[in-house]
Formats: structure tokens, sequence, C-alpha cells
DNA sequence: TATCCTTTGAAGTCT
DNA sequence: AGACTTCAAAGGATA
């Protein structure tokens, strides 16, 4: 099993984690990435990518216009990513941080001002923007210094793209520093952290008097009054150890001594249940409704985000600007597939990044539980659909009408296999570099032929990696069943079809490969799945 | 305006 | 213990 030695270090018992594996749909999708025919595709995409990466300097249209472009309440931060930026590239070029990939820890997570949890905020993919920066790095020089011509800002630093976390660039790990304490523990700091700062006005490393610099929190209040401190929700946490964990202590509205909301603190007041009762605030106190008064003033916790969260926050945007997909369904699916495409190293990180989440999510809310939160949601869509005989006989899932999604999926997600493809090539060599330690489990389900369901064993658990903790296997398992029955590992499916125009021209083309695949996808998907393709019509 | 859709995973409840 | 349900994010689509 391999060792989930991310963050080097770390004791928080890595290898408790599970990996999910890759179903054969995995395997098709990595085979299928070698085709020549998709390679073309690859190219693009990655040149898109790279693109919206490298940023910069292309200022051209269509690419650009593809990108999201910025949020107004974004633009605000630009001048202090760009500081940041302009002091991680300092950094690098001062030889900080060229250690291992897992070290990670030398990254700060800016939030948006807006809580990025909170339910009426939208969260841009830029909401988290990892930094890689040394940990005392708060002392705020003048915008002036931010700029340096002499080289571009990073593109993944730029907020006039899409904030892409891109491996290359930013570990997985790092949202973890958001949340963890563990390296800031006072009195210990981290010992890879240099007590340096920047000089805000040479941009050079150095070492800050010690009147302006808290050991866990170096930000001067100065500065704080200027800026939000993008940790500020954490910070009163990071300067006491023994920080009260109950949200009880909590001000009103999830925000913290500092006034900056936790993230997974959501107020009653903006994500509340629909009862129309909001006038709480001003009728504290009513002994007519305690219980519910009580209730009310808790802020909402939301739960830790999950790996595959974590993920999908990470690549959401990545996604997107690659697609012309908008729909978030169908960019999840996309993503789902990505992620069964993960290599299980990668996978791995995020797996504990999620587990360190919710570690620390435990140490901030000791109290709070997964329990909380439940009703707290509208009533979630098709519980009682199942009042249907025919479709609870024929699916287990209802679903409406389901739809190939290949095709479009093919585009954005290169992966995602013509079965054809598959199974004419053989695997990939990036397919085995992807995933080096899953080189067997590959191949033994690459020759797997087209199935009805991709969870089952797909999310089985991963005879390599076995999973954690409780019968998480099962659960998930049977919790994913639910929307993946219908599902094939080649053929993702939407209540809604994706439309053809998300395809270029050029794949849409009979004699395209992708065009071809999606023929032949579509064909499968009908002979294989044909209950699956009435399962909604009823209503 | 509120909910649905869609994904995976964690954690809850139910049988 | 296992099956099932809910929620976490996201944002366009839909009622």
């Amino acid at each position: 099993m391999p060792q989930l030695n991310g963050g080097g270090g770390d004791d928080l018992g890595a290898n408790d984690e599970l990996i999910s594996f890759k179903d054969e749909g995995e395997q098709e999708e990595k085979i299928s990435e070698n085709v020549s025919s998709e390679r073309d595709l690859d190219e693009v995409k990655s040149s898109l990518v790279n693109e919206s990466e490298n940023n910069s300097s292309s200022s051209d249209s269509e690419q650009t216009d593809r990108r999201p472009r910025p949020r107004p309440e974004l633009e605000s931060y630009e001048k202090q990513r760009e500081y940041f930026a302009e002091a991680l590239r300092r950094q690098q070029d001062g030889g900080f941080f060229k250690g291992p990939p897992y070290a990670g820890y030398p990254f700060l997570m800016i939030p948006d001002i807006t809580n990025p949890y909170l339910s009426n905020g939208s969260l841009s993919p830029s909401t988290r923007t990892y930094l890689q920066m040394k940990w005392p790095l708060l002392d705020v020089p003048g915008t002036a210094a931010l700029k340096d011509s002499r080289s571009p800002t990073p593109g993944h630093l730029s907020n006039k793209v899409p904030v892409v976390q891109h491996p290359h660039h930013v570990h997985p790990l790092t949202p973890l520093i958001t949340y963890s304490n563990e390296h800031f523990s006072p009195g210990t700091p981290p010992s890879h952290l240099s007590p340096e700062i920047l000089d805000p006005k040479t941009g050079i490393p150095r070492t800050p008097h010690p009147s302006e610099l808290s050991p866990y929190y170096p930000l001067s209040p100065g500065a704080v009054g200027q800026i939000p401190h993008p940790l500020g929700w954490l910070v009163p946490h990071l300067v006491s150890s023994r920080f009260s964990p109950h949200m009880v202590h909590h001000p009103p509205h999830g925000l913290h001594q500092t006034g900056i909301p936790h993230p997974a603190i959501v107020s009653p007041a903006i994500k509340q249940e629909p009862s129309g009762d909001n006038t709480s605030s001003s009728t504290h106190g009513k002994p007519s409704m305690p219980v519910k008064k009580e209730e009310e003033k808790k802020p909402h916790v939301k739960k830790p985000l999950n790996a595959f969260m974590l993920y999908m926050k990470e690549m959401r945007a990545k996604v997107v600007a690659e697609c012309t997909l908008k729909e978030s369904a169908a960019i999840n699916q996309i993503l789902g597939r990505r992620w069964h495409s993960l290599s299980r190293e990668e996978q791995a990180k995020y797996y504990e990044l999620a587990r360190k989440e919710r570690q620390l999510h435990s140490q901030l809310y000791p109290g709070w539980s997964a329990r909380d939160n439940y009703g707290k949601r509208k009533k979630r869509k098709r519980e009682n659909k199942p009042d249907s005989p025919h479709e609870s006989n024929f699916s287990p899932q209802p679903k409406k009408q389901c739809v190939p999604y290949l095709p479009s999926e093919k585009m954005c997600d290169s992966p995602t296999s013509s079965h054809g493809s598959m199974l004419d090539s053989p695997a990939t060599p990036s397919a085995a570099l992807a995933s080096p330690a899953a080189p067997a489990a590959t191949h033994s389900e690459q020759a797997q032929p087209l199935s009805l369901t991709t969870k089952p064993e797909g999310r089985a658990h991963h005879p390599h990696f076995p999973l954690p903790g409780k019968a998480s296997g099962s659960s998930s398992t049977s919790s994913s069943s639910s929307t993946s029955t219908a599902s094939h590992p080649s053929i993702s499916l939407l209540t809604r079809p994706i439309p053809f125009t998300t395809l270029p021209p050029s794949l849409l083309s009979p004699s395209s490969p992708f065009h071809q695949a999606a023929l032949h996808s579509h064909h499968a998907l009908l002979q294989t799945q044909p209950l699956s393709l009435v399962t909604k019509s009823v209503e």
C-alpha cells in the first residue's frame, strides 16, 4: 500500500485514508488518451490550459473570451494577490521552497473576503487561492512593489483567469493550511519556515523585528486593518493553542473575533431554512420558542469537504475553461471521471487533504456533527420518486431521460474513451506514467467489457489500497450506486443532453474518431442500458 | 426564487 | 453490520 506520506512528517496517520479506485473507465480513459486522434485534442486542451495557466500576456481573444471574467468582488483582491504572487516569485527566485513537492506547507490559502462557504456567496474558482509563500510573509508592501516587469506574474496566481490549481504549481494539500494548525502551533513555528519576511520596499527577504512579528500571526495590526488577512479567520485559533473550539463562542453569523467568517461557518441569517423567521436577531430571548432560537443562533457549520469535493473545487475552473459546458452537472460528471482517472498518488493527496480538513474541522468544532446539518437543506430531490413500480423494478435510481453524454465529455475530458479506441489501443505511456503505482490493475481492468455499472466495482476498494475507517467503501458504493447505476464508465449520462454545439466542428464530423466513438458508445448504451433510458418518463 | 441536476466521499440514520 | 440517506460545491437549467 502506497504510503501517503504527503505533508512529510505529518503525524496524522495519513495511511488510514482510503483511496478510491479507478474502475475500468479510468483505464479506458487513460488508454484512449493516447489514441492519436485524441492527441491533437489533448494538445489543444493542454494549450488551452497552458494559456490560462500562463495567463499573462496572451490576450488572445478566443481563449480570453471563454475565460470566466473576474468577478467584481474579486477585483479588489487583485493587488493583494499580485503581491503574493510577487512574493512567491521572489521566494522562488531566492531558492526557497524548492524542496520536494510535498513541502506544501509554505502555502497560504486565500479565501475571498466573502465567506466561501456562505451558501449565498458564489464561490468562484478563485475563492481559494493557494499561494506558495513563507508563513510569516504577511507584511504588506505597497502595490508598487508587486509589479515586477522582469518576470510575468504566474498565471495561476492571476485574477484574470480562472484560478486553476495546477499540480505543477500548487500541491493539492495546500488548502490544508487554512484549517490546519498543527503546523502553526504556538511556539513551534514550522521549521521550514524562515522568520524572514520580505522587505516591503526592496522585496528582499529580511528578518522581521520581533516587535512586528507575532510568531504565529505576523501580520501587524496596521496591516490587519488595511487588508483582510487571508487567514484572518484562522488566526485567532492559531494564536491560541487552546482556542475556544465551540461554536457557541463564535460571534453570531459565524464571525470570528476578527470579524472574518470562518469558511465552514454559515450564518443562519444567510443560510437558513426558509422558514421566514428572519427576525431572530431583533427578537432575541423570546421564551416562547427557546429551542428554535437556539437553533437559529447556531451558526451553520458546513461539512468539511471530502477528497472529491476538494478536487472539484480545484479542477472545476480548469474543466470549465477547457469546455464550453457550463452546467455544473455536466462539469461534475467530467470531474467525476477525471477523479477516477487520477493516479492513486494524486488521489491520495486529496484524501490526505480531506482527512486533515476533517481533523481540523473537528478541532475547530468538536461538538459539531454532520447530523447537525441534517434537514437543514430543502428536502432532497428524488427521495420519494420510487413510488413508480415500473421504475423501481427497472432501475434503483429513477432518473430522467438519459442521454449519452460521451461526446462532450470526450471533448472536455479527454480520458473518456471510445470503446473502440480502448480496445484497439494498448495502454498508453501516459497512463502508465499517470498511475505508476497501479499498472497491473490497469491492465486487468482494461480488458473489461462494457459494463452497466461503473461504480460497484470501480468504487470498490483497491486491492492494494484498502479503504480505511468505517464501512466507507460500502457506504460510498451504495450512495453512489444511486446515481451511477445508469452510468457507464465511458458513457456518462445526463438528464439533460449536452448540446453537440459544445463540440468543435472537427469533432462532429462523421469521420471524426470522436464522432465514431460517440456513435459507438451510444449504440453500446442503447444495447446495454435500455432500462436506464426509460427511467424518467414517468414523473 | 427555489430547487434540480450531477459527481464522490463522509457520516448520519434505519433496518 | 449493512443498506440507505443526507450533505458538502457549483452554477446553469427549470419549474
